[in-house]
RNA sequence: GGCGGCAUAGCCAAGUGGUAAGGCAGAGGCCUGCAAAGCCUUUAUUCCCCGGUUCGAAUCCGGGUGCCGCCUCCA
């Protein structure tokens, strides 16, 4: 049974076939650390990171890398604009990008290199690529010469002749060719600069990517993932640098990422629609954030909306509130899986499999969460006929509560324990509102007596006055607990 | 002009030849003093339109319509 994935260089889903049975080693490209990550950073961080942890389970022996762009145009110009150095520039939010990291539950890369750390590498890429005659110097520059490379293009799609009658670019009149991209920069005073064989200078866009990937996967490794965006230009010259530079194919899989909208619009400066990480999980439960960028498939645009946002928080919530059901019925939280070999989780129930068999269709994480949402039903109706405890003891609802944890594992969700979850809420609605859980506890106190008394008008008042401060009274067999209302932890 | 994608209920969204997952919202019910949570039932004779292939198509083929992305820095 293997792993299917949509690989953008054939243009069609194919068996996941590494190049060394067992090990997969993988390359994403990572932020220009210029400005604060958006919500579109978010999606394709959090499908490589599911990508990533779902491969571990299957057992493969992972290797990923992430990059850092910390040297590039962009870099420079905000490094002016604030007074500061590129290197404190991109210090800054190299340090806030891992912040988002942590916040949205991500696994970190085994390995996340930086472009400057990398220069002599990536010299001797491009010296080997002037030998070999497909790039040249000019002033400084050296540029790759895209016509003596014949495979340019084939990632994208595209063929320089067709893109000629299309080309909106000011040609910069050294070129040989006006899709020639520059390798190496000479360096204007006062720009970081490191000495090279044409002066001193600096790396272009693309040719970080080439370098570090070979030094730490190999000049052929399994896969390379990315935005959509980067298709073109970036990762098609990637393939030309590195492929004409070594001789031999570069990544074999290529896995490219959909693009957000917000409320059906592009996110532009222009529309000031940006929706920052950072922003965003000080409204939303991360693990929330999570669920709607998983809840449907990685390749497919993805619209951004509060109602969208809602439904991802009340589908977490419905998750939450089985798992508080259960909690209770073991001694440890995770439940760990029986010792038994026999019953051994080694490779999951059926709901487990269920849910390989959606991820090993390129991945269909909205397939797997209608498995997970399904199941979780199932569980809460066993759970109204028999209790929570006569349930969880049954190896077979032990085997799919375990698959359901599995699940989680992969999706990067139901990371916390479940009350720890409900008090954050709580918590986050407390934070919002000038009102302490001490005032809620005598309101709920006094709605008591009131229900002691029969004066229920008396006691719906009292749930309504809460209920204006997004706080949802239940009255469970051992007492009123309260939670937060919608999913919105911060008003 | 070139390349690519998408069109499934009120909304979001799976489903690539065998008779429409899941979520949210809605309706009815169980439970409850009433709620909430949870559960049950219900909500697309039908998958943008028109042809074709087939015993059989949302799924394949041809044509049409509509929307979108990329070709320039962009996840």
């Amino acid at each position: 049974m293997s792993i299917y994935v949509y690989n953008t260089l054939d243009r069609c889903k194919e068996p996941l076939e590494p190049a060394v049975p067992g090990k997969i080693r993988m390359y994403v490209c990572g932020p220009t650390v210029y400005d604060s990550c958006h919500i579109g950073h978010a999606r394709s961080v959090v499908v490589f990171d599911v990508i990533y942890r779902y491969l571990c389970a299957r057992g493969y022996d992972v290797y990923y890398v992430r990059n850092f762009t910390d040297i590039d145009d962009k870099i420079i110009n905000r490094a002016n604009e604030l007074g500061m150095t590129c290197e404190e520039l991109a210090g800054k939010y190299i340090r806030e990008f891992q912040t988002d990291m942590v916040s949205l539950n991500m696994q970190a890369p085994d390995l996340e290199p930086l472009a400057t750390r990398h220069i002599s590498q990536i010299i001797r890429i491009v010296k080997i690529l002037e030998d070999k005659g497909y790039a040249y110097a000019v002033d400084g520059d050296v540029f790759f010469a895209v016509e003596k490379w014949l495979g340019y293009g084939k990632l994208s799609g595209r063929r320089l002749a067709d893109m000629e009658a299309g080309a909106r670019v000011d040609v910069d009149a050294r070129k040989q060719s006006p899709f020639d991209f520059v390798m190496w920069k000479a360096s204007k005073p006062g720009e970081p600069a490191w000495e090279s064989p044409w002066g001193r200078g600096r790396p272009g866009w693309h040719i970080e990517c080439s370098a570090m990937s070979a030094q730490y996967l190999g000049e052929t490794f399994d896969i390379h993932g990315g935005g959509k965006d980067l298709i073109f230009p970036h990762h098609e010259n990637e393939i030309a640098q590195s492929e004409a530079a070594f001789g031999k194919p570069f990544a074999r899989y290529w896995i490219h990422n959909g693009f957000i909208n917000i409320n059906q619009e592009k996110m532009s400066k222009s529309l000031g629609n940006f929706l920052m990480i950072k922003d965003l999980v000080r409204i939303w439960h991360p693990e929330a954030l999570r669920l709607f960028l998983l809840s449907n498939h990685y390749r497919s645009p993805l619209d951004y909306t509060e109602q969208a946002m809602r439904e991802a928080a009340s589908g977490l919530d419905k998750l939450y509130g089985f798992l508080d059901r259960i909690v209770g019925c073991f001694d440890v939280w995770p439940p760990e899986p029986v010792s038994d070999p026999a019953a051994s989780a080694q490779s999951g129930g059926e709901i487990w499999q269920r849910f390989c068999e959606a991820m090993d269709d390129d991945f269909n994480t909205a397939r797997g969460i209608g498995i997970l949402f399904e199941t979780v039903r199932s569980l809460n109706r066993e759970i109204d006929r028999q209790g929570a405890d006569a349930v969880t003891r049954q190896p077979a609802q032990f085997t799919r509560i375990m698959d359901i944890m599995g699940i989680g594992r992969v999706l990067g969700i139901m990371a916390e324990a479940p009350q720890q979850y409900f008090a954050r809420q709580k918590h986050a609605v407390l934070a919002s509102q000038d009102i302490d859980e001490e005032w809620i506890q005598e309101k709920i106190h006094e709605r008591a007596e009131a229900r002691k008394a029969k004066d229920f008008a008396r006691a719906d008042q009292i749930r309504d006055e809460l209920k204006g401060h997004n706080i949802i009274l239940e009255d469970r067999p051992d007492g009123t607990i309260w939670k937060h209302g919608d999913g919105k932890t911060q008003v």
